[in-house]
DNA sequence: TGATCTTTTGTACGATAGTACAAATCACAT
DNA sequence: ATGTGATTTGTACTATCGTACAAAAGATCA
């Protein structure tokens, strides 16, 4: 039987606020912030776009929500990942435990909240490559504490490496983990169609197992740059 | 002394057709395509918005004339690069070679052409994550047979690892490019000021170290993928 | 049923977008 | 100097943008 919706959660359609928060999500996940328009998103919800002012008072309010909702589940989701990865005993495995933690959530194909879910990870990407404003707050405020977590339990794997070039290979890899979102097809068409780009389970073995070994790489020698051998950098 | 322009490009400013796409390359690269409006570009230009018009007819038609530009310089000195790179005997020292005749010219200041800049590097980041039909048709035509080119001569130092292994990594290489241009300042706040982001050569290094690890570790095997040992990938 | 609050609709307003086009201005060969 | 072709300017048109707001519709409870 169909449950009869309390109070609140009435309208015509069953939550219409939920569905303009999705579709505006798939829209700006894949256009960008600027290229979507109140009425592309409410026609996409099924709605007036009227109803994207009553929710949201402003487009800017409607991208802070979306950010809103996600990042709490997210974060908390990471922080328990993370806290099962470190107690990984063999420092080997617990780094690629660690990279689990971070990969994992931000690969979860569930639309609902809890995990993140690539869509929302894929927001996160095309605003930060539009230098979108209410983003980028609202990332440092949120984001960085997970970061230096992640940043310091990868430390605790490798301390021989210098917390700088362990800070830069993790920017590696939060690139290549928004590139994979982004666009997926450039790995189905440069392999071949030997590879699904569009899988997720086989992007994060991937990712997983290539940046581990870029985490291992030998620490980069910073006072004596011109040490390092260099073959081929000529004809400048 | 200075010569004297000889017929073509004259104009009050000294070839205002330039100026108006390095303009619109900062513009886009920066803020993305939506973002910026022409009125912005010639502002910017210190022209008149009907002279972006007179040279480029339509606003796609100056983000193509952008790409146009570059992309030739940009794919001779890549491949001139890298058959520098491939010349190279030990297969170590040509891997390194390798990957950094695909990420130095990315990473040169110059404005002008000739290598392609960081600049355009950047633009080309933006328009790939708002999903800008103009640039994906240009950048499957132009930039598909470079990234095979440069994939193929990976593989050739890397035999034992799988075609589709080389090509999610170089995935995530470009990835990683891109995101270090997009968000350097990322970097310099994580390593609470002890990196600088925005640093060139600091960023090839640190990328160069890091990519070539990624792409020496060991092949992912897709016939028996439970065989790998999964540690703390439970919770989900 | 009728009062009240929440939500949706429809419409409209000012701002700004891309682009077109005629007039003005320039460089230069004659 | 003057005519000519290339360029720049100024302006205007239409479309669409984000947003506001009053009216309609729905839901809830006395």
């Amino acid at each position: 039987m169909v449950r009869k919706p309390t109070s609140k959660e009435t309208a015509r359609k069953p939550n219409m606020r939920e569905a303009i928060l999705a579709a505006a999500e798939e829209l700006f996940a894949t256009n960008g912030f600027n290229a979507v328009s109140v009425r592309d998103i409410a026609q996409a919800a099924g709605a007036n776009p009227g109803s994207v002012t009553y929710h949201f008072k402003t487009k800017d309010g409607l991208l802070l929500e979306i950010y809103r909702r996600h990042c709490g589940p997210m974060n908390l989701r990471r922080s328990e990942l993370l806290a099962a990865a470190k107690r990984v005993r063999d420092l080997q495995d617990r780094l690629e435990a660690v990279v689990r933690a971070y990969v994992v959530p931000a690969f979860t194909s569930g639309s609902d909240l809890a995990g993140g879910g690539a869509r929302f990870t894929r927001l996160r990407a095309v605003m930060s490559a539009e230098g979108n404003e209410v983003a980028r707050k609202i990332i440092a405020q949120t984001f960085d504490d997970t970061s230096h977590a992640f940043i310091d339990a990868i430390h605790d794997s490798l301390p021989h490496i210098p917390r700088t070039d362990i800070v830069w290979r993790s920017h590696f890899l939060l690139g290549a983990l928004y590139y994979s979102l982004v666009t997926p097809d450039r790995v189905s068409r440069l392999s071949r169609g030997e590879a699904d780009g569009s899988d997720p389970a086989n992007a994060i073995e991937q990712l997983v197992q290539a940046t581990v070994a870029a985490f291992q790489a030998p620490a980069l020698d910073q006072a004596a740059p011109a040490r390092r051998r260099t073959t081929a950098s000529s004809k400048t």
